[in-house]
DNA sequence: ACTAGTATGTTATATTATAACAATTATGTT
DNA sequence: AACATAATTGTTATAATATAACATACTAGT
């Protein structure tokens, strides 16, 4: 399940990477005044630790292997539920899997890209792409309330 | 199942517009040598009936009533898949659903807008998205196979 | 301590999708 | 036409993802 170089598309130390993750989630739970209970940090923990996204049940596998915990489904759903809903992870439509989000200090939208050799997820901050698909739905007078873009290809480390 | 108002982003005839899609259908599959057998057909046709993405288990459903044809899964899952080999339809990924495709004859990326109150999906050309998208992967050296865009929000025709 | 609200546990089930193998149908060759 | 081959569809079973409904436990404010 782990990717042969998860730091490829972002060099940094994974572990540090991680810790401060979850110290900006713990800031955003409580500005908005809501409880980053031990479950909801364990899951959020284990998404991060994976550059790859990750499925609910792959979460569930972890946290039973791991922890001990013979958690059921509703568990991690609800847990990823509450995640999503503060803007620290991003569920990848195409993948059904959930990956940390790399900004959740300033709400957006998710733009990914997934490298369909080794997994690696990486997500987007163009305003660029932003603008382009705003103003696209202007013309059709579609009022945007979620925006998905995901794109799947081959990322530089799995290039020949 | 079916929209309040069908024709609201694209205002045409829809029996036509039906008939239209089979027909290039037909062409299409001629010029790539592949069999465009009575199911096949017929799958694109319910799909394309319908202006909201349509579920395998939907269309499932349809062939039962209207053909008294009790296919199982791997029958409506493998005529989808055709269908999406020959880019006559596209998949949903945020809806597990299947929309035919605008125009089949020219291969491109899917790009939808999805209205969350009536169901109606509309498919997107835009060149800007699209090379706005280019250009962000480019940035990451990242080489693109396979783009997604799902816009969700409210459409013309459902806003106060 | 009491209460209301929030979070988690538990059981069952819904929904979407595929694997594996059998039967049928279409196509090209003798 | 008879045959061999490949492509398509049928059939059964099961995998993978997600939610409904209700019970229990925990938390925070009174
Ligand atoms: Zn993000
Ligand atoms: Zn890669
Ligand atoms: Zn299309
Ligand atoms: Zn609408």
């Amino acid at each position: 399940m782990n990717t042969k170089n998860p730091t490829a598309l972002t060099p940094h130390n994974h572990d540090s990477c991680i810790a401060s993750a979850l110290e900006k989630a713990q800031q955003v739970c409580q500005r908005n005044n809501v409880r980053l209970t031990e479950l909801r940090l364990r899951v959020l923990e284990l998404v991060w630790r994976s550059h790859k996204p990750l499925g609910a049940y792959d979460i569930l596998a972890v946290l039973a292997k791991e922890d001990g915990r013979n958690a059921a489904p509703p568990t991690v759903y609800r847990a990823l539920d509450f995640l999503l809903e503060q803007g620290l992870i991003h569920r990848i439509a195409s993948l059904n899997a959930f990956i940390g989000c790399s900004d959740p200090e300033c709400p957006h939208q998710g733009y990914f890209l997934i490298c369909n050799q080794c997994g690696i997820t990486l997500e987007l901050h163009s305003d660029k792409v932003s603008k382009s698909i705003q103003r696209a739905a202007l013309e059709y007078d579609f009022q945007i309330s979620h925006e998905m873009v995901e794109v799947v290809g081959v990322c530089p480390n799995c290039k020949v």
